[in-house]
DNA sequence: CTGTTAGCGCTTTCAA
DNA sequence: TTGAAAGCGCTAACAG
């Protein structure tokens, strides 16, 4: 029979108590070398691991860290966990992780659920202002790429996201230009969409003679939404010969519609998208885009949770343009 | 000054004992209704929450389950991550997630950090026999996509998932085939490969007077080595005219190199994958796949770890073969 | 049917 | 510097 191997066999087979083997484990000072040598032998010797739980409990504190997130199955969120993973286990932390599949009554679940595993912190990508403001506020809370009242927000500057792009686009001479944006509801969506016109329309008012055609859809964040709305966009009498996406899978949808409807990147259409995914640099023609330094976003998270800073502090990055295939100048041949 | 409510405070407010609370949290029939009400109240009044710490340590078990998988960044694991995370909460269990990054060193460290949470159960996706291979050992483990020694694994025939697709190009007409494997350190890739020569073999066999060329290749699962890969085997003198991979990810890079060389697909190159992700049917043209049962795996794997079922028990799912645009009869034009 | 109590493994006073 | 003991929140065995 297998025993569990305590403190207290450690102890005994030390010949010492227990308090002193809680010691040596917590490297306290005060403890006596020749000791120290003995328990440690002992803890070799029975193969002791301490007992998370226990000290849990004591300390009414645990080492998880909570995730929540849309969907681990989108490569922007897959990267984010990937990123907090390495980093929290690099700390001794273990992370529990959450979709909330964008769905508000999901995710208010999935957070009662982890807050119930007493976290550390929570890391949230939020669906929802409402049903979960109140639920975590007070909570150790970080939020990533969207907003929560009362949250520190870490993440990337979208408006001038969105405004490297248009900038990008303005630069190489295109004239008709289109804006896939995310859904409207989303603050995200929204800013990078704000940042994209902004530089727009700043263009049209230093260039008011010359004629700049532009236009704006929106649709969720996915590869299939790229898809949808690109044929719209493309099937029109006059399409545009460069369109900007809020997302590189949008981007990547939308190289498929370009591609139906026989349009060639970036010598009939110029594209670029927004976070750069590993995918991004993969497809063809590599991706031009807007890149989410997501290690460092991943990285500040982390330091908030695990820095316990009470005011709630928003943490903008700078995002910057990654130019590869998919752009290109205009007239282009 | 927000203290934490616990079972001791419902008792009091209820004007119960501690025991009788912990009853009703049980649902234990065993309790007087009017009392049992009584205590909802005072539970929903204080806004108590059950410390899972505590009945953890007292019940020696906690709702936690360990999943340890090469890199959530892989469309795969991330699908089945998903999966196991949409099951294992559904249940009321958490998941811990764990990226080893196809390192054994890291592996064993990471399962030795989950394993000190004590969970419920762990799902691993190995990378090493040798060094977790008794870490694990009694520990109520399930293994997916690669075995380990005396561990449950729940996966795909892989030797039928590559007759699968030997069978799907051989039936096209096809006669110059490659096969690009995944790393031949891997079982997965070895049985695939091994199901695929065999379905080619035997062919030859049925059909000894038909010419019949065939390669083989190997390299690591990546859109990359898909790239690569797909160079080597199409800048050749005389390149397939069908090339089936170990992996959707390299089945995508391959499309990547066919582009390159110019050659269309499936018009002059029929590619088949393996997997089915969800990539698989949204790149141009959507890929054909030997798909795996994803949604299942997760759900047996789950279902193993719960049940606690003492003997390993192997347990090999049906591929299917998933027919989309990129493969074509040959001669396809 | 309910109250009392021991104890899960650990840390941390308090004495010695 | 070390030992003894209390107690974190909970469940279950036992007594009533």
């Amino acid at each position: 029979m297998l025993l569990t191997v305590t403190i207290k066999h450690v102890a005994k087979a030390a010949g010492v108590a227990v308090g002193t083997v809680s010691r040596v484990l917590a490297k306290n000072k005060t403890v006596n070398e020749e000791i120290r040598i003995r328990v440690e032998e002992a803890i070799q010797e029975l193969g002791y691991q301490p007992n998370t739980l226990g000290r849990s409990l004591r300390l009414n504190k645990t080492d998880l860290i909570g995730l929540v997130i849309p969907d681990i199955t989108n490569p922007f969120f897959a990267e984010l966990a990937k990123h907090v993973e390495m980093l929290a286990s690099s700390e001794g932390y273990s992370v529990l992780l959450a979709n909330s599949h964008d769905d508000p009554a999901a995710e208010q679940q999935q957070v009662q659920a982890l807050l119930g595993r007493l976290p550390r912190g929570l890391i949230l990508v939020p669906v929802s202002e409402s049903t979960i403001g109140d639920l975590v506020s007070g909570k150790n809370t970080v939020t990533v790429d969207r907003p929560l009242q009362g949250q520190t927000l870490v993440g990337v500057d979208n408006r001038r996201g969105g405004y490297l792009a248009a900038d990008h686009l303005l630069s190489l001479g295109h004239r008709r230009i289109a804006y896939m944006s995310g859904p409207p509801t989303l603050d995200v969506a929204r800013e990078r969409r704000e940042g994209f016109v902004g530089r727009i329309r700043e263009f049209q008012q230093q260039h008011p003679s010359q004629p700049l055609a532009f236009q704006t859809v929106d649709g969720n964040f996915d590869y299939r939404a790229g898809e949808e709305l690109g044929n719209r966009l493309l099937r029109q009498e006059h399409p545009p010969t460069a369109i900007a996406t809020a997302s590189d899978q949008q981007a990547i949808g939308l190289m498929r519609a370009a591609a139906d409807v026989g349009l060639s990147i970036p010598n009939d259409l110029s594209i670029v998208g927004f976070d750069d995914i590993p995918l991004a640099s993969l497809v063809l023609p590599r991706l031009t885009t807007i890149r989410q330094p997501l290690a460092e976003i991943a990285r500040i998270a982390l330091k908030a949770i695990l820095s316990r800073s009470s005011t709630p502090h928003d943490c903008k990055l700078e995002p910057v343009l990654v130019e590869r295939n998919s752009t290109r100048a205009w007239p282009g041949r």
